[in-house]
Order: structure tokens, then sequence, then C-alpha cells
DNA sequence: AATGAATGAGGTTTCATTCAT
DNA sequence: AATGAATGAAACCTCATTCAT
């Protein structure tokens, strides 16, 4: 008999509760990307089928529901990274398309884009775990691509986030007749100049 | 004649009339900063010495006060831009110096960077006179500089506008170990990169 | 001028928010009294004609209103004490009296017998000043009472206490077919008895 | 024949039951202590290491776990005037020893000084058979007091009833300098003087 | 013109109870 | 019989805005 608590901290739900889950992200997602942080609780439970109570017996706070639609979203990020890792290809071509995939992730996820374009600094403070993760990946990744002299020879994790992040800023604001994928661009730019 | 159209509405206030919406502006700005854009009008009231009442004569509607406030402050943005075309020195150094100036001055402005990292689109697009403005002056300096070969042939006003905006967003992260003046140089190298 | 001010620690309330902050406090006495310390605030509210805004406004906290309540009637008790003290009548008579009145006092008020009955230790504690006054004068009277020979040698104002106490409780229990008053009279034999 | 109607409905559990029943009862017990009346049904579930379900299944309801509580506690009281009425010892003494000991046993039961104390008259009412029983055995006891002149000649069962119920509420007054033993002995005054 | 009291829709969260597993 | 996930009607409280003074 396996030792199904090893999968997690807690002991796996019922297949009912986890589907629960599963529709309750789903529906947060879509709530808070049409209506932004201040979404309602009760829209999200509505559009997810279930009751409020429900939806706070799973995530005990709004924060806890935002927050965790954040971290599986750098979990994404992060096995992007993990898998360009994996890969033989050139370097600073691995580098510069896996700073494209997430983008592509980051830019039809609305949640993502508020989180990282600066709102919610107390949020971004409890994902230092995934955040660390993410960080050590990446440099990895800058390290290959460094000796491969494909980027600048001082570039760093935090570089990228902060790339990352600007990156976010511009998408959020879809009104402005900003580009996000120019200003990408550009922004590789100044990382791979030497 | 004054030029009447630069207040908006083209009403001349009373001199206490005045003094109360600027004290109400200083306010907003402290209010903002401190406590995001979730701040209560209550508070920018109680922090400026008169009533809400009052605070609602001179704005209608708390949109209309940060709307106010961001819109100072492209205007200094545009002053900042318009100083630097009437600079005689190297058009590569003006540009990049204009960019750090305007850099410095956001960042000590919450406000500025909660709206410039994204928050708000709906405020953005209500800017459009001052935006369209700042990009015209912007657009001369920028021609200047290419003609200078101190940026890339293609640099637009929109590119500096996204770097701005990107900027923000990582100067509003305080805690995340983010450094936006390195994130700036960057950038800089990146509108400049030929 | 007067000095308006000096009537209490706040500014004097306008005409129109004195006459809503008793018509709330006279709405709570009612609610209180038949739903219990579980009523609900927007009942309160809508019983006193005003929005459940303008209630918060008078008292920040639902505990904040019932403490008022229950102060008031404190303060009923004490001057009814200070009554007391001034009248030349016979001191064991005078005592008594005072007992029987308060106690009449308490039996038409719901919220003073929950209050006294034990429920809310943390509202008690927070009326230490109108308690130590009562308990103060209360003593005053006792003095006199004994140098009467008309109570116990060793009675104390906290004794007078618990058996308001315990008379609130008998109060309470209307359906129980308790009756106070007989439950006065052998208290006060206790109380009296040399 | 065991006595079915001593335990309400007359089904007999199974021993697991019977076992899940008493650790719910003693959960209760110690969670309505610590949290008052408006502890939670799923905290008691969980003390108990039982699901909420079983417990609704032994107690159809919030208010017939507490009742059952104070029931058993009316049986103890029952119990020991039952004991008082067996000995042989002095009539006065008798009387006097019953009420301190069933003061004790209350002063160590918070759910039961609530209850006494005037909380939840819609549950004393439905205590009735216990209090009849127990009024009745009072009433014994009272009368063989009276007759060896050690009570009031007017005394009644209500009286004793009235009289806990009031100690109970200076009992559950902790934080307020009351001392509860005194009370009782005050009232014992009240009780005996003839 | 200024004040600040009043408004009340709406927000998050709790918890007794039900019911599918 | 037991479990605990699900339910949803409240509960308390906030705050942008209005309006009588």
């Amino acid at each position: 008999m396996p030792d199904l608590a090893a999968t997690g901290s807690a002991r796996p739900l019922r297949a009912d509760a986890r589907r629960n889950r599963e529709r309750i992200l789903e529906s947060a997602r879509e709530v808070f990307s049409a209506d932004g942080a201040e979404a309602q609780m009760d829209d999200i439970a509505l559009r997810a089928g279930v009751g409020v109570g429900t939806l706070y017996r799973h995530f005990p706070t709004k924060e806890a529901l935002l927050l965790e639609l954040v971290r599986e979203k750098l979990r994404v990020f992060d096995d992007n990274v993990v898998d360009a890792l994996a890969s033989d290809d050139e370097a600073g071509a691995v580098f510069e398309a896996l700073l494209r995939r997430n983008a592509e992730i980051a830019s039809s996820d609305a949640v993502m884009q508020q989180m990282l374009a600066g709102t919610g600094d107390r949020l971004w403070s409890r994902l230092q775990v995934e955040r660390d993760r993410l960080d050590a990946h990446t440099s990895e990744l800058i390290e290959r691509a460094r000796l491969a002299g494909a980027v600048r020879a001082d570039l760093k994790a935090s570089d990228v986030a902060m790339m990352m992040c600007g990156l976010c800023a511009t998408m959020a604001h879809g009104g402005a007749g900003f580009d996000w994928r120019r200003y990408l661009d550009l922004s590789l730019e100044g990382l791979t100049s030497q």
C-alpha cells in the first residue's frame, strides 16, 4: 500500500473535492482576469458552481486564493526553465526562447501581470520559495548562455526577473497602444549586448 | 490673458479655494503614496485639513483626483523633455540624462508608479492629451539623438513610454530585491544599441 | 462665549447628530432586550430609522454600543446611590430602598441583566471607571447603614454588587417561575442579619 | 429490565456508538467551558476525534448537545440531594452541606454557569422533567430542615433554585473580583434566618 | 464655499447543518 | 455508522458619495 501522505503535506483530497478545487482555481483565473484583484469571492464561487463556503474551505482567504494562482504560474515558469536546461540547442537561443515562452504565458494571465506589475507586494513576499527556485534555475541557464558568449558577462537572475516584471507592466496596459513583444525585443538587446 | 486652458476648466478660483486645492493635492500625494490607490477619501481630506465635502467640490470623484495627480506628473515629465530640447549638449547625452531625470522623479512618486505599473488602465486612457504632448516632444528628442547616431534607428516615443512603464513596475516592487537603476542601465543598452 | 468643548472630551454634536445618537441608543435598548446580545446591527439601525453607516459612525463596534448601554445604566445606578446619600431618612431604610429601586430599574432592562448575569466578561472589565465610582458611593452608603446598625458589620460594596448580579440572573430567567422580588427579600435578610 | 427511560430514547447503542457518545460529551464539556456557548460544533467533533456527521448523529442540534450537558449536571445535583436525604446527620447541617457541595460542582462547570446565569431561557424550559424531580427532592430536604428549625419557615425549593442561579452568575464573573463562596455564605444567612 | 453627518450597497468571512461518499 | 466536504444565509463592517446645515 503506497504512502499516499507522501505526495503532499496534507492528505489527498477526495475525488469530488479535488474536482471542486480545480473548478475554483479555473473560475478564479477567469474572474480575476476580468475584474482584477478586486474581483469578488461570491462571483468566483458562483462561476465555479459551488457555494462560497466551499471556496473558503479550499482557500481560507481571498489572498490565499490569489497566492495559489500566482504560485501555480511561477511553477510553470520554473518548469519551463528546467525544460530549457535539458535542451541541447545553442545556449543563447535556448535562453531567448525561454524568455519568449514565459512571456507568452504571462501575456494570457491578467493575475500574473498584476502581481508582477507591482501591486500586492505583500503577496509577493510570500512566494519566496517559488521565486528562489526559479531564480536558481534561471541562474544556471544564464551561466550557460554566458559561457556561450550570448549574454552580458554580468547578467544575473534578478535582471531577468526585473525584465519580466517590466514586461508584465506593459502587457497590463493593453489600451495604451503598447506592444509588449517589441518591448521584449528591445529588452533582449539590453540583456545580450556585450 | 492667462492661459486658462491649462487648468482644464476655465473658471478662475478664489484665492482660498485655490489654496485648498493645492493642499488637497499635496495630501492626496502623501496618502496615496502611503496607502496605495485604495487610500480613503476621508483620510485625504483629514490630512488636508478640509471636510470631505470640500474635497468633492474640487474633485468630483476619487478617480478624478488620482487622474489629476498623474496628469500633473506627466506635465512635469513633459516640461523636462522641453528643457532637454532646449539644451545644446550632445544629443545622446541629453536623451540619456532626460530618462534618468524622469526616472528619479517617478521613483519618489508611488502614485505614478502604480499608474504606470499597470493598474488603472481606464485612468490611463483619459490622459490622452498629456500623453500625446509628451510623446510629441519625446519624438523630437529621439529624432535628434537618432541623427547624432546615439540611439537605434527605429526608436519610437512609445518605446520610451514602455520602458518608463516597466521601470515603474520594478520601482513598485520595493521588497523584491530589485534595483531599478540597474534595470534602467540595461534598458538604455537596449534603446541605444545599433 | 462658553467653552462648549468643556462639556465632554469631544466637540458637541450637531443637533441632528445628537438626535440620531439618542434614537440609536433607544432602538438598541429595545432590540437587544428582544433579541439578546446577538441582536443584529442592521436591525438596530433599521429601527432607529438610520443607515448602518450612521450607527457605526456613532459606535464603531457592536461592543462599543453594548458598552454604552450598560455604562448609561451604571450611571443611573450611581445617581441613585448619590441621591440616597443625600437623604436624611433612617440609614437602614435608605439602603434597602436604594437596592429595591435599582433592582426595579434592572428588571426592565434585559441588556443590563445579561451583562450582570455573567455573559460578556470582556465588556465588564471595560467599565472599571463606572464600577469604581459606583462601588465608592455604595461603600459610603453601607458605612452609614453599618453605623446605624442596619447591616452586617462586615458588609462590603462587592457584596452588594454580587447580590445585584445574582438578582439579575433570576430576572433573566423569566420563564423559570422565578420571583426575583422574593429573592431580593431573602438576600436582604442575608445582608442585614447581624 | 434496565431503566430505559433514563436515557431518553429507548434504543440501546452499539458499544462503539456509546463510546463515541461519551467522547463527544466530554469534548463538548471542555470546548464549551473554554469558548462559551458560541463554541463551534466542528471544534467539538475535532476534539472528540469524530467527524461532525457523527456528532450530529448523536445530537441532532447544538442546542440538544448543550441541553444534554446541563441535564447530566442536573442529575448529579439531584443525586446529591437524594444522598443528603439518606443521611442521618442533623438536618440543618445536611441542608447546608448539600448546597455547598452542589455549588462546588457548578463552580467547575462553565456550561452550567452560563445556563443558570441567564442565557438560554429556551433551553431551561426544556429541562422541566429534571427540574421537577430536583425540586421535589429539594422540597423534602427543606421540609426536614424546617422541622429541625434550621431554615425559614416559608422556604421553598424555588428559593434554593434562585439562589443557585444567582450564585452561578457570580461564578461566571471571574474577573470582577467576586468571591462566590462569600456570596454563598451571605445567601445562606438569608435562607436560614428566622 | 465649506463642513462632516448620513447613506447603504456591497465586501469578506463564519458556522450550523446536510448529504454524498 | 461514520466521515468531512459542501452549503448559503447571515453577520459585521467599510467607504465613495450625497446633502442638510
